[in-house]
DNA sequence: CAAGAAAATATTTATCGCGATATATTTCGC
DNA sequence: GCGAAATATATCGCGATAAATATTTTCTTG
């Protein structure tokens, strides 16, 4: 039985993912840097403008990622004062994030940062938006939905 | 004049470009641990069994990192005993990296490693194939081809 | 042609992000 | 009340980026 060669890394989505992922990041960070913000940060600020007053946990589960991974994160955010962390009242377990009004004002800048895609990109936001749904309809496979 | 809020998370492809990425990396995980390899020398080793003998900077112009990624990165390759690295000796500035046969050897368990993507994601290779052609667009659109 | 400037290449250093594991701490069920 | 579950934090190693450094090669120009 000869092996079967692992396909060229062209072949592999897993890279195209990554590299996509990584040049999109790369195109972001000027703006973001101007932000004061890093690339998770900034998911984390999108998510609380959408929703503020959230869990830890919820926001964990937002972004599919560890707490460990943003209890150091959001403590960051909080020194540059555009988040509070206090505990619960009600459930001394969780820790509720809110933003401060520095935090919510810097939401006006942030559709500069999405702009840079679009017009980096050269593609039309109709065209985005179909890949947006194909990348998003694998990861929910990939994740069993 | 009012702002313009940013869109809520689900309509942000960069979010799901990296979250995309994570999930497949996470599955990508127990596989690559019985290796002995993270994600990101797996991509690697993928370079270098398509060809072997180049030198950190063709490694690095292939996957978009930095040389002072790769080093480390090489490094910690090399002391598994992967592979070797040593100086050119028709330009020393550069530093070739060559397989071990170890190394080499790694190259017929990785196929493990797709067909966990394949086999999770529940999608036909056909289908994962023409994603794949969609991100790595979007992906050239960006870098400017 | 030779000397020095410029470019190419890799490494080092520092900072932050992320994952995994282990460790509290609090709450809930029995 | 005690054990189990949920939640957050601490710790350690690897990865990514930027800036600084070192070395070698190439270019320029007197």
């Amino acid at each position: 039985m000869s092996e079967i060669p692992p396909a060229p890394l062209a072949d592999h989505l897993c890279f195209a993912l990554y590299s996509a992922s990584m040049a999109v990041q790369r195109t972001y960070k000027p703006v973001l840097d101007e932000l004061g913000l890093t690339y998770p940060q900034y998911l984390v600020m999108i998510t609380l403008w959408a929703e503020d007053g959230l869990a830890v946990g919820q926001i964990a589960e937002t972004l599919s990622l560890e707490s460990s991974t943003l209890t150091p994160l959001l403590q960051r955010l909080e020194q540059s004062g555009l988040l509070v962390r206090r505990r619960d009242p009600e459930n001394e377990r969780r820790v509720i994030i809110t933003l401060t009004d520095k935090g919510k004002a810097l939401r006006g800048q942030a559709h500069c940062v999405t702009d840079r895609l679009v017009s980096s990109s050269q593609m039309s936001t109709e065209e985005l938006a179909r890949i947006n749904g194909e990348v998003r309809r694998l990861r929910a496979a990939v994740v069993g939905e």
